[in-house]
DNA sequence: TGCACAATGTACGAAATGGTACGTTCAGTC
DNA sequence: GACTGAACGTACCATTTCGTACATTGTGCA
């Protein structure tokens, strides 16, 4: 991503240049994502993102004219890097149902990792949504997600460790709420019930949970003697 | 709780005042909740509380001090609604099962009902959770959660219904998420996979499968043939 | 009835904040 | 080397926004 440090390529080793615009907006960019997912839309200040960024206030404007249009390249670049990384997932030759707990392990772990995309998401929701609502991109984005997830299903459906009838869209429902709960709520949660959610034992055994319940939701029901 | 539009009250009805502080103040803590709920703290306007309030914006600051203040009793007074709610729900006279899936359904569908706490819980969480550690009042007010939840868990396990080995902070952990995230995450989770899940019958099949995951969760292992 | 204090209205101040005008420098082209 | 447009810096403006000073009215009580 860091590919404009002048050092390798020969394209930036020739030229030389001070100028470095795509490197700048990449800077006020990952600036912009931590102010944002931080604060809020409107909790976040132009002043102080110019100011951590190497860049000066006039460059955000003049890459993108407002804080709005700011805040909605940063909800799809978060998008994005969150789907490329789950593309790198390959479920195809595993069994169904190790495919299906490597899914929910991987989503789980992942949220948790990410906690300024979480925050973004959630800050999304704060405002109803209705800037994703304008990005044509984060919706052909998250098109194959469920894709993947109901090939998963299918398959188990059709060895017979899977139980007919689910919908893989409320199966990624599932999925995701809990793994975004454990994160997104993570604060008011551990104060309220004084609980140590975010030390490593327990989040290793929320994930074996959140794992469980999904196996135990989607396996057959298994015959009473 | 609104026990103060001097109708039947004798103390009103004699008095007749023309200033009338707690009316005042519930009057500005129910606009607070609003406004904070929808645009959260950094984006709620003490200006546009004042005016959608019967009352000044000197009256604001007159019971509240400060805008931050507002937001904090907004906070409270949000919770005790909630747990006030809670404490109707009357489970001990039902058979660990049937208690079980009451308390599921009861907290998935309060929460549906009431957008406006879920939204300044995650509001809360954005802010790192750091005027909920201030109020003692919140956390004495979720202590009795778990202990309802451990009173049916520990009654199921005795009665056989319900499998051993589980946490009830982990168990109401996972019907928090599932019912919180159902609100929360509305917004995007629809628009993504342009799925209508607030309609009635979503919701409804929602809640049938949250309450589903739960008690295949929690259900004793049915023996294999 | 008048006093003391709570309750309320009005107007204003100071700082923060989104956004812009205007000028300067850099880099490729003829 | 002159020209052009992209890339960038500085200073500034208009508005918003939290908060307050000050004056006024209502209310219970001696």
């Amino acid at each position: 991503m860091t590919a404009t440090s002048a050092t390798t390529s020969p394209k930036e080793t020739r030229r030389r240049r001070k100028n470095d615009p795509e490197s700048v907006r990449a800077d006020i960019l990952a600036v912009a994502t931590r102010e944002f997912s931080e604060k809020g839309l409107s909790g976040a200040r132009i002043d102080e993102i110019a100011e951590k960024t190497r860049a000066s206030k006039r460059m955000i404007y003049y890459y993108f004219s407002d804080k709005e249009t700011l805040y909605l390249h940063t909800l799809e670049a978060a998008y994005q890097k969150v789907r490329l990384q789950e593309a790198e997932l390959d479920l195809d030759h595993l069994a169904p149902l190790d495919a299906l707990c490597r899914l929910v392990r991987f989503t789980f772990c992942h949220h948790a990792k990410n906690p300024d995309f979480i925050r973004l998401v959630m800050i999304e929701n704060i405002h109803h949504g209705r800037f994703l609502a304008q990005s044509e991109l984060i919706q052909s984005l998250n098109a194959g997600v469920i894709d993947v997830l109901g090939d998963v299903y299918l398959r188990g459906v059709a060895t017979g460790c899977f139980r007919e009838g689910l919908d893989p869209r409320e199966l990624h429902w599932l999925i995701s709420a809990l793994s975004f709960f454990n994160v997104s709520n993570q604060h008011t949660f551990a104060r309220i019930f004084d609980w140590q959610q975010a030390a490593p034992e327990n989040q290793q055994k929320l994930e074996d949970h959140v794992t469980d319940m999904v196996l135990r939701y989607v396996r057959v029901d298994r015959v009473a003697p």
